[in-house]
Order: C-alpha cells, then structure tokens, then sequence
DNA sequence: ATGAAAGCGCTAACAT
DNA sequence: ATGTTAGCGCTTTCAT
C-alpha cells in the first residue's frame, strides 16, 4: 500500500507528510528542529518517513535556506602526507556537528586556488578553508566578503583574512637550526623539496639563526623541483656530500626526506648521529622507531585541522563571534640522530 | 504593505540576463551549452556576468536539473596512507570532468557506511564510489537502486552492484607466501594491523599458498587491534620472534608494518636478508630506498582511483553502457629484503 | 504547536 | 537561436 511516488521518482516532504496526516513544513521541523513538534506528531513523521524511506533533498533545503552543510577545504596538495594529520582533524570534528567536507587540490596555483574558491562559493559554503597566507588579491577580496566563515590554515601571519589558525614557520625552521648548533655540528645542511612558501619561510628561519652563529653556508642549501620523497632525501643527502664532504648535519624540511637521509647515510657508512646528525620536520609516527630514532620538529598537525573546524561551528553558532588567530606551539622531538654523545631520550607513540 | 518575499541581495542569473538584453535561459545556456548560443549573445552574457561578478548557485542548479556534479567516495578510513595513490587517481580524473569530489569516512562500520551514503544519496550525487565488496545488505539495497552510477573499488568479487575494480587480495598474499617459500624461508609469519576484510583475505591467500606447502603455522599469524603503524610492526616483530625464535620470514600485511619489521630486526642486529627476510604489501614509494631495500607487492592503487573516476564518467556519457569488473594485475616488486643469495634487482622509482 | 502561501535561483520542456 | 512557462523540493514569513 505505498504511496506512488511523483514524477522524478523521489520521495518528497509531502509525501512523507500526506502519509503522517501532517502539513509540509511540520515534516521539515521535525527534522531541523524536533522540539518544536510535539512528541506523538514527531513520532508519526518519523514513522512515516522510514515506511516510505524518504530522503531529503539537500539541494532543495539548500537553496530555499540558503545554507547547505559542506565545508570546502583548499590544500596545495592531496597527495601530501603531511595534510593527512589535519585532514583527519577536520573530518573528526565535522562529522560531530554534522558537516560535509570537501576537500580541493590547488596544486600550489593561486589561480587555480581562485578557481577552486569560485566554485565553493557556488555551493554556499558552511564554511571555508585555506591553507597558507599567500593568497593572490583576487582570491583575497572573494574571501574578505565570502558569506561565511573562513579560516587560514597551517601558517599564521599578518593581515588575517578572517580566522587563523598554524604556527610560526621561520621560528620552527629556527628551533631546529639552534638545536642542531647546539648538539655541536658546525657544517649543517638544509635539504627541501619542491618550494612552497611554508618551505621558503622554515628555510629563512634556519638561516637567520644559522648566520647570528656564523654557521650558515648558502651552498648547503639544497632545493629540489621534485616532489618530496624518501629517495629524493638520499639522492640530497649525497649531493650535499658532493658540495661540502666535511657537512656534519642536516636539517631536513620534511621527514620524507630525513629518513631517505639516513638510509643514505647507512649505505655510506657514515654514522649517525657521530659523524652526521639528521633531523626532520613534523615528527610523523615512523620518527621514533627508526634506527636510530630520528629527531624532528613536532608540528601539530592534526590540532590544526581540529582548531579550524571548531571555529567554523563556533562562527555558524554566534556569526558575530571574533576570534583572534591561533599560533600553535612547536617543539621539538629530540631523539637519536641528533645526540652526539650520550642523551637522547624520546619515548616512542 | 504587501508580504516583502526574502531578499538575498545574491546576484542571480535574471540580474545577468537584464544587463545583457537576454533572457534567463540564454544566461543558462551560454553557461552551460556556449556552442548554441550565438557568440555575439555569448559575448554580451560574459560580460555581463563580469560585470557584476555572477557567481551560479549550484543549490538551485541541482535541484532544477536534477543532478550534481558531486561524486561521494566513502573510505574506511582518511588517514590511512594506503588510499593516498587512489585519492590522488580519484581527484585527477575528477578535475579534468569538472566534478566535484566528496569523502567521508566509515571508519570501518558498515552502519557508519549507510549512515554516509545517505547524506550522499540526499545531495543527488553525480557519482559514487565505495571501498570493498562488504556493504551491509541495506546499503547494497540503497546502492542498487542509487540514481548514479556506483563503483566498488579496491577489491574485485561476485556480485557487483555495478562497476567494480580491484584486485584479488587473496591471490596478492599468495603471490607473497610463495616468494619467500621460493627464496628459501620456512618458517614465514604475518604480520596484520585492525583486520579489515582486505587484510582477512590477504592472509587466507597466504595461509593457502603455505598449507599447500606444508609451511604453514597459525601461531606464526599475528593480527593487532591497533592502527597500522611503523612503531607496530616494529612491536610485532619481536613479539613473532617470541612465538617462535626460529621464525626465519615475514610478510606484512602493509609496508609500514615492514619498514618497523626491518628496524627491529637492525635493532636486533638479525641480518636481513640472510637471517631473517621481509615481504611488504603496497609497495610505497620507499621501499626501495631502505637499506636493505625492501620488497613489497605492488598494487595498483591509482589506477584504481583513475579507472573509478573514468568508469563514473562514461556511464554519465552513456547511461546505458554496461562495464564488466576491471580486475588489475598486482606483481611482486623483489628487493633485497627476500635476496638470501646475490640476485635481486629492482630499479628505484 | 501547526499550517498556507510564497518564493529560493535555476533549468526542462515546450514554444517561436 | 532565443524566449515562456512551470516547476524542482524545501524553508521562510506570516497567520492561526
């Protein structure tokens, strides 16, 4: 005895509420807001909507509210493992409060950034992410008057389009530098992959500080085309061997190329951390237990993406709510590759 | 005063048509279909629509037409690494057909799954993509009758419920058991992270494959509850090595798992590959630049992404095309790691 | 607590 | 090649 459904075969709010005895728009509260329907009536829509298996209609509740439920996420890259940590934060937050992610790849463009940005905001965002600060005027401007919340990712600055949340990444590039003179190396290296401007800024911070050391040679800086990887780490590795054969450490821009690094380092017979100290950016999982354990710069990652998605709700939930930009801390994870003499403690997790 | 109707101050698509001379549906097509609309007409339409900075509200573009451009991926997890290469396949197909990608997240529960796909199915998706062959039977029912075309990816099987590409998983880890029994190694465990029905039949392929052998011991299988990680495959190493000292191999169940499995055994100072070899399962990028680089079975994750995306794609050109079940080949990637004697060659890439 | 009417902004279907 | 008409399915506004 089922209803007939209508002519695009969809089941319908009005069905859903012809079936429960009930007008439309008591169907739409009952699912937006079911405190405002008395118990007995809510409990024969609900009924009525699982007999005829009635789904909504995003696109309609969309537009007639002009709201949809998707939070669209820009990153420079999906293939990069680093994002992987704040996605995850993102998709766990959203998905206690009911958001829909949508994640785009800018390929490190501005302009495809741009044209990423125009087609959210054909969706009408709940909320919008970007990472970094370099966006160009034109994807500024967009964003400066979007209709809804935005917040920066990963790096923080001047100038906040609207919310921020990431870290200092001249400071971490310097936090590891000092770290590195500290344990004694005096010929230290930095290795990168293809540029971006997070790269470009850790790699100033290691080289101011290097220089108030009088440490800082520009020929041990290394910077690849390549996309980042184990392999592009040992073939830098020895290319940095290459230019100055007595290099005692390197800093590494990201834990890819740290632990190509020390394989390399491994097949040279050249030990680690007496001869040669490595360290790392970010400190993913795999840092403690390698042989030895690596050192590396812990970024919080994954607070990122949690940080983010909680301010969109908080925005959604008080439009007029300010929120000041967020610097996370950095710190780092000291292990093995990096202490010379005795030292070293870092338990793994 | 008349009822004042809601006011959005959204630039619509009557505002470009006015400014331009046409009517809407000029506008429409001159977006949509630009070929029949005469490029005089279409000059105008565009500069209108500069002008004014017309940005099309894909909400009431869905709902007129019946149809977005957003196809819903769902994976057991986001921050596995493994579905990296097939995210990466997914968003470039995606990019050339101008669609819209969408994930979310089972987390591994076939309710999770179901509870996603509903909130996909209500956004009128474009397409659907969903991981594995082990849909609860309500969402095989919902994905049967789904108003787009549906993928299975990752894993091949009976019952299609409408385009699938993968690959044997059984035949992956027999593929593996017999390599390391070829190589010489008798006492061969495995090593597996949280099961998931991938895993389960990657080990009953290897399990087979050593029974007919007569290799196998089921003391030598140790599956963790916990996430794949390199620091657990480091703890299951030495927990296989307990069970039996005289293990002499191992196949894991992912290359994380083996990366931790080579560092243990440095710690151990067990001699890879003479002692004790090692046989991943993915073949990431690194595994050829450990030291002993490591073998691994190579799966063909983006093309896995890719031939999804293009299937979806062709049947939205043709939805009468029928596709069989693409099953893609997987091969062995021999390194070091299971070399007892010289041999083993694999060029780095 | 519930309902009626009026759109949200666009496109399908049918004109011309 | 372009226009007219009539919704798509829902939520807002205003009323009871």
């Amino acid at each position: 005895m089922t209803k007939r459904p209508r002519s695009t075969g969809r089941t319908t709010i009005a069905d859903v509420a012809a079936r429960a005895g009930v007008s439309a728009i008591t169907v739409s509260r009952a699912l937006r807001t079911p405190d405002r329907v008395q118990a007995a009536t809510r409990a024969r829509v609900e009924e009525a909507i699982r007999e005829l298996d009635y789904l909504p209609d995003a696109a309609a509740s969309t537009l007639a509210s002009r709201n949809s439920n998707v939070v669209g996420v820009i990153l420079p890259s999906v293939t990069n493992k680093v994002f992987l940590g704040t996605l995850r934060g993102i998709y766990d937050v959203a998905e206690e409060g009911g958001l829909q992610v949508q994640i785009s790849n800018s390929r490190y463009s501005q302009d495809e950034e741009e044209r990423l940005l125009r087609i959210f905001l054909s969706q009408r965002p709940a909320g919008l992410i970007v990472t970094g600060i370099d966006q160009s005027e034109a994807t500024r401007k967009l964003l400066r008057s979007a209709p809804c919340p935005v917040v920066q990712i990963t790096e923080t600055g001047p100038d906040p389009l609207d919310m921020m949340v990431g870290f200092d990444h001249a400071a971490a590039g310097a936090l590891a530098a000092r770290h590195l003179a500290e344990q004694g190396y005096r010929r230290i290296g930095f290795l990168g992959a293809r540029q971006d401007p997070r790269s470009v800024r850790r790699q100033s911070g290691f080289r101011d500080s290097l220089e108030q050391l009088g440490l800082f040679d520009p020929a041990r800086v290394l910077f690849s085309p390549d996309q980042s990887s184990v392999g592009l780490g040992s073939r830098q590795l020895l290319d940095l061997l290459r230019v100055d054969p007595k290099a005692d450490a390197v800093l590494c821009n990201n834990d890819d190329l740290a632990l190509g690094a020390l394989f390399a380092c491994q097949r040279q017979g050249l030990d680690v951390p007496n001869r040669f100290g490595i360290c790392g950016f970010n400190d993913v999982e795999f840092m403690a237990f390698t042989s030895p354990s690596l050192t590396s710069v812990r970024t919080p990652r994954r607070q990122i993406g949690i940080r983010a998605m909680r301010l969109i709700m908080a925005r959604i939930d008080d439009p007029a709510a300010v929120f000041a930009p967020e610097h996370l801390a950095v710190e780092l994870s000291q292990r093995r590759s990096t202490g010379r003499d005795e030292d070293a403690t870092s338990t793994p997790g």
